[in-house]
RNA sequence: GGUCCCGUGGUGCAGUUUGGAGUGCACGCCGGCCUGUCAAGCCGGAGGUCGCGGGUUCAAAUCCCGUCGGGACCGCCA
């Protein structure tokens, strides 16, 4: 490695007893300053660490405050006997200040960057002085974790003979499912680039490009409400394959995963065990089920085929068991109520189980006595637990029930949160009715793709797909850590034709698909090979390998909900020039409904 | 678009339920003292548009309405 020490000597937190004696130049920032008036200590920290300086001169020392830049040479010194700091790694020596620089002073701080106990800042402060935030240990070392997260992707991948590839981020703005930012084309008036959600199409024409293996830590953009795991701009780790079948993509996929936890000292067991969409959605209601706990659904439909309780009188009933859950009070139950309706259900039916074993609570009433002597034993529920149900669509109460397993954990302490289960789901469906979604961004049919509308149907359902779309099975398969989507991918359609008939049962015509997507089906005319990838989500990754409870701690400088950046203030307001010639309000020349743009060209 | 929580010296909080003088705590800051600390200690001091606007009231940090900002969640995010 090439010694970068430049005005100094050593670096701070590499100074140990080996080095008493030894003459050293050091730079850094003064953490804490201790004077006792004849001698002052102190901690002088950089990027590796912090050591302590003692300064015997009180001229000297005075002045210096907290986060002064200074540069110190010295003698490093063993300290007195009694006096080692165990706490720091360079707690055995000292350096005796000879001459003190001051490179440059510092204002006042806005907030404490030695933090001792539980002081927080709020992170809109924080996020605004994200330079000084950056220089608590804690924060740095999520910055470093993300970059050892990415130099381990691309040694995996460049071992495999992936090729790094950048793709636009102005590009063309294709429906793929969230709101695109657009980006005024100064050169066009009234046409706008817009930024990428996802280099999805990019990727299927490097593989049509000959490339076979493409990856990029690649940046996306989706105009879309924020949450603490979502930023409007975020990174995936974005990989594809010509030639491959699922069972490759996910062995690569563990490799990357398995060496990723590897750099906080945990090794996955693998093949990690996948289980279809269906089990997922069947045993734990949902699509990324926390598999570091029990608590399953239990389908009751049956039992409750022929109930005279009017609500459980629907096409799905089931339960999850909150164990212990029965000596809840009055209070929390109706918590429950209002947090089922928070969901959009009308509220979450309850059983409780006494101690002797009677079943309790307003429902209990409404059962049958055949439905009462069953019903425990069915869901796996013991004396003191509670029952909760949902009867409705399948796919509504499950989500509920699902939603509710979680809550079940959190409150009964049942995550090992030193846990990490992972889980790959398999086989999601192809197309979902898009009544129960409400999006009707691609295409006007009554099916829109659960995945993208790229992802290959599974051979098995290659011809029935278009006849019978919701049993049509994809070729699609996501990687879940702990409940969290960690990536996901799919094989992907290669034949125009294939392609085209999911167009078609999207309700996407082949002139309309042409216009959004004529680029892609011509490129597949030209011998396009089979191919597939995954993408990882990436700041979710770092945010879990670092322990962190948002992407923004992974993220150098992250934006507040709002999607404003309190650093810069962006986004602000332009001046009427600027306006101007970004050509924004430019007005279409004709009706755009009426204008049918040429096919190809698509520059990049 | 919806629900909930928060907004009080530079930072983090308490005070708001039950209206009564900008009251309190910790850290930080400034000055002084102090030669072995490491969250140094001791003494003294400065620092406030109680987010903003309106209303109720003799009186509002406190009650009401609106609004802005932050956070969490639902919707949304293939």
């Amino acid at each position: 490695m090439t010694d970068l020490l430049g005005l100094r000597t050593h670096r701070n937190g590499d100074l140990r007893e080996g080095d008493v004696g030894t003459d050293v130049v050091l730079c850094g920032w003064v953490a804490k300053r201790r004077d006792h008036g004849g001698v002052a200590f102190i901690d002088l920290r950089d990027a590796s660490g912090v050591v302590q300086v003692v300064i015997h001169d009180e001229a000297v020392a005075h002045p210096l405050r907290s986060e002064f830049c200074l540069r110190v040479t010295g003698t490093v010194t063993r300290r007195p006997e009694g006096n080692d700091n165990p706490n720091l790694a360079t707690g055995t020596v000292e350096v005796e200040a000879t001459e003190v620089e001051v490179l440059s002073d510092s204002a006042v701080l806005p907030f404490p960057i030695e933090e001792h106990e539980a002081t927080q800042v709020s992170d809109e402060v924080r996020y605004k002085y994200r330079y000084l935030d950056l220089r608590r240990a804690e924060s740095a070392a999520a910055i470093r974790l993300r970059s050892d997260v990415n130099r381990t992707a691309r040694r995996v991948l460049h071992d495999e003979d992936f090729v790094e590839v950048e793709t636009p981020t102005l590009t063309r703005s294709t429906p793929e499912g969230a709101r695109d930012f657009v980006v005024p084309a100064r050169l066009r008036p009234g046409s706008w680039y817009a930024l990428p959600q996802s280099p999805q199409l990019f990727k299927q024409l490097l593989m049509v490009g000959g490339l076979e293996r493409y990856f990029q830590i690649a940046r996306c953009y989706r105009d879309e409400d924020f949450r603490a795991d979502r930023q409007p701009e975020f990174t995936q780790l974005d990989i594809e394959m010509s030639f491959v079948t699922e069972d490759d993509v996910i062995a690569l996929g563990e490799r990357i995963v398995r060496e990723l936890w590897a750099l906080i000292g945990h090794e996955i067991d693998t093949p990690i065990p996948r289980m279809t969409y269906a089990e997922a959605m069947e045993r734990f209601g949902s699509d990324k089920p926390d598999l570091r706990f029990g608590v399953e659904l239990t389908e009751c439909t049956e039992l409750f085929a022929g109930t005279t309780f009017k609500v459980f009188q629907a096409p799905y009933v089931g339960a999850v068991v909150f164990p212990g859950g029965a000596g809840q009070t009055r209070k929390q139950l109706d918590a429950w109520q209002d947090w089922a309706k928070a969901r959009g259900a009308k509220g979450l039916a309850y059983v409780l189980i006494g101690d002797d074993g009677e079943l309790k609570g307003p429902v209990a009433k409404n059962l049958s006595d055949a439905e009462k002597d069953a019903l425990p034993g069915h869901v796996g529920a013991e004396p003191g637990d509670a029952i909760f149900f949902a009867a409705a669509t399948p796919r509504a109460a499950r989500a509920l029930l699902g939603a509710a397993r979680g809550e079940i954990a959190r409150q009964a302490g049942l995550i090992d949160e030193s846990a990490w289960a992972f889980t790959w789901v398999v086989d999601a469906p192809l197309f979902e009715p898009t009544s129960e979604t409400d999006d009707v961004a691609v295409g006007s049919g009554a099916w829109t793709a659960v995945h993208h509308a790229f992802t290959s149907p599974k051979p098995e359902c290659i011809d029935t797909f278009d006849t019978d779309p919701g049993s049509a099975v994809a070729y699609a398969y996501d990687i879940v850590c702990n409940g969290n989507e960690i990536g996901g991918g799919s094989i992907r359609i290669h034949r125009r034709d294939v392609q085209e008939r999911v167009f078609q049962v999207m309700g996407l015509g082949p002139e309309e698909a042409e216009e959004k997507f004529g680029f892609l089906l011509e490129a597949f005319r030209y011998g396009a090979p089979p191919h597939g990838g995954i993408a990882f989500g990436w700041d979710r990754i770092c945010a879990l390998l670092s322990g962190a409870p948002s992407i923004r701690e992974v993220i150098a400088f992250p934006k507040t909900g709002g999607g404003f950046d309190p650093l810069t203030s962006a986004p602000a307001p332009i001046t009427a020039q600027q306006r101007k010639e970004a050509g924004v309000d430019a007005r279409p020349e004709q009706p755009a409904a009426t204008k049918v743009e040429p096919t190809t060209p698509q520059p990049t």
